[in-house]
DNA sequence: TTCAGTCTTGTTTAGTAAACACGAGCGCAC
DNA sequence: GTGCGCTCGTGTTTACTAAACAAGACTGAA
């Protein structure tokens, strides 16, 4: 008769507890005393215990966490990697699973519906090639979601972002209170809106001394090769007047633009000094390591994971946008700022 | 010997339940029936019950609301009147109490102490003459505390914003897009870190069109003038060159600057349009109706006192920005898309 | 084969007993 | 009278439960 596995009665009347107490234990409760919860785990490997319908109600509180695939390895991807642990960590201490799942830009249509079914909210991280109708569409369908590090213009949704603007304008105002007044920039794709921002700080700290980036000195960003910010470096190498800084919109192109400056035979921070946004691990490890604005990256990726919790549960209701605190990180790339171009001394503030 | 008050006990033996479901009941915990919570409630009104400790204790979920003194009667304020409402209605949700706390700009130590022995947290509304150091003082005593409208540059606090900069943006793209490019802007105060964010969101506008505004079309704001833009807007008029278009960084600068325009005997839009931010109920009365970029200030104080609510609960670990979409409101005041100055069929676009 | 009825499973609601924190009052020595 | 410990009554919190509930699985009759 007892052919069939213990059920949680078995397992409450085994240590002397309710069958509640038991369903508390199991599912991590608040108000159970160690020394219950101890008695309930043992009954539990004394009787082989295994929940029998658990199988489809884990299923309520996954959400899925959609990637684009360029990112992939997304573990070990330079941004993304910190913001997936964030989102992990934090899913955990809410006691959720995170579905990993990555758009295809090659596919156009995206398979929703296979997602959909399983998951309580989405978190999107990164766009620029998950096109705004994919995202329109999960929320036609009511299922939350939270962006990351994108926001969609007259669109109002929920999302984290690094302070981008703030960071563009962070970078640009240390490279001008150095002395620099022939400044460059290495833009990125307009699609992505949180490089469109940082770009847009970038200029108003410019404007700010009454300056403009020259539009030969703020070339396009080459659209799928490989390294990124060294076509547009060599453009900039290539024409007769040489700025004295460059603003490198992430670190990624940041790391190209150097290799082309090395190898026209340039010296950085003394003939060109770089400077950037992100802080990248490998930020750190560049020669010499470069000058650049922290995003807290894994912070993102807690609170959209927050958040994304919060509007499932129906605690949020209007959509904001949360933004983290960038710092600039000062290295070696743009010079120390004990020694500017002209004043060795204090910081140049010519303008 | 029945002299002394019916205690919870006593309660709870006439109802007929325990001392906890009558303290749940009390405190409107989940859990309870509708006809245990009646039982209850006819039972405190029968016995005459009245709770003894609870005058301390209702001071502990009460929270400051500290605004700058200009802003009095801030109910009725332009601005902070909204901002009050939504802080106030969602504390009522969370049943909290608020108690206003004006800062004196002329009294130099504000009394701190008197406010924080009864309260929990702070929400800052509005700054510039609230000294940053107040708000460390704040911190330095371990109070929650919120900004509103403000932050303060690498000192990480939660804070409660608008999109200022992405509304600077949106009305200078409105203005360069009816095709102006000789365009003034009437900024405020530096200490306003709002403030200078729409300056900044202008600039960059302009400077995607590689555009500057011309020092000369910037003029200082003056300190303490009671019509604020009035002055303004006249030192720029006096110009032999005369802009075709302003910006006016608040609703309450253009109504000044809206005069100062009329006195000059030009017409609004056909010789000066004029654009602003903040969507003040005051902005649709005016004459053209004002075309400006609203600012959802019921949306920002209820968010305010949630953020501050979790922050004391534990729930907010890490302190980030919560900005809320702003959206362009097109009136009269700078023409009507459909007819720009060269061009009445599309929107100019030159540049 | 199907379909109502019951059984078994995990889950949720509505509650309790006992321990706890803390100030008020009380007695008692000095 | 004043300070000091002690108890006691107050509201509050923790740890736990009985009973109702929802839903799939099983069963046995039509």
């Amino acid at each position: 008769m007892n052919k069939s596995k213990a059920s949680m009665r078995d397992i409450a009347s085994a240590a002397g507890v309710s069958v509640t107490t038991v369903w508390m234990v199991i599912h991590d409760k608040p108000g159970i005393s160690p020394q219950t919860a101890e008695k309930v785990w043992s009954a539990i490997n004394d009787l082989d215990y295994r929940p029998r319908k658990s199988g489809n109600n884990s299923q309520l509180n996954t959400v899925g966490l959609l990637i684009e695939q360029s990112s992939i390895p997304a573990i070990s991807d330079v941004f993304y990697g910190d913001v997936i642990r964030g989102v992990q960590s934090e899913a955990e201490r809410l006691g959720m699973r995170v579905v990993l799942s990555v758009f295809d830009r090659n596919k156009r249509g995206f398979d929703l519906n296979g997602l959909i079914h399983d998951v309580r909210g989405v978190v999107v991280a990164n766009d620029g090639d998950l096109p705004a109708q994919t995202v329109l569409q999960l929320t036609a369908l009511d299922i939350p979601i939270v962006l990351i590090e994108s926001y969609i213009a007259a669109q109002d949704f929920p999302c984290v972002l690094g302070d981008n603007f703030i960071a563009g304008y962070q970078i640009t105002r240390h490279i001008l209170d150095l002395g620099h007044r022939d400044i460059a920039v290495l833009k990125g794709p307009s699609k992505y809106s949180s490089l469109v921002d940082r770009l847009r700080g970038c200029m108003a700290a410019m404007a700010e001394e009454h300056l403009l980036f020259p539009p030969e000195w703020m070339p396009e960003p080459m659209s799928g090769h490989p390294i990124k910010g060294y076509v547009q470096m060599q453009e900039i190498l290539a024409l007769d007047r040489r700025p004295t800084a460059v603003i490198a919109i992430s670190d990624k192109t940041a790391i190209g633009a150097m290799d082309a400056i090395r190898e026209a035979g340039l010296r950085i921070p003394e003939d060109i000094a770089i400077g950037s946004i992100d802080n990248t691990r490998e930020s750190q490890f560049t020669r010499p390591p470069l000058t650049t604005v922290h995003i807290p990256k894994y912070e993102i990726g807690m609170l959209a994971m927050q958040k994304l919790n919060r509007i499932i549960m129906g605690e949020d209701t209007t959509a904001f946008k949360s933004v983290v605190y960038s710092e600039l990180i000062v290295r070696e790339s743009c010079g120390s700022p004990g020694r500017s171009l002209e004043n060795p001394e204090t910081p140049g503030n010519a303008g």
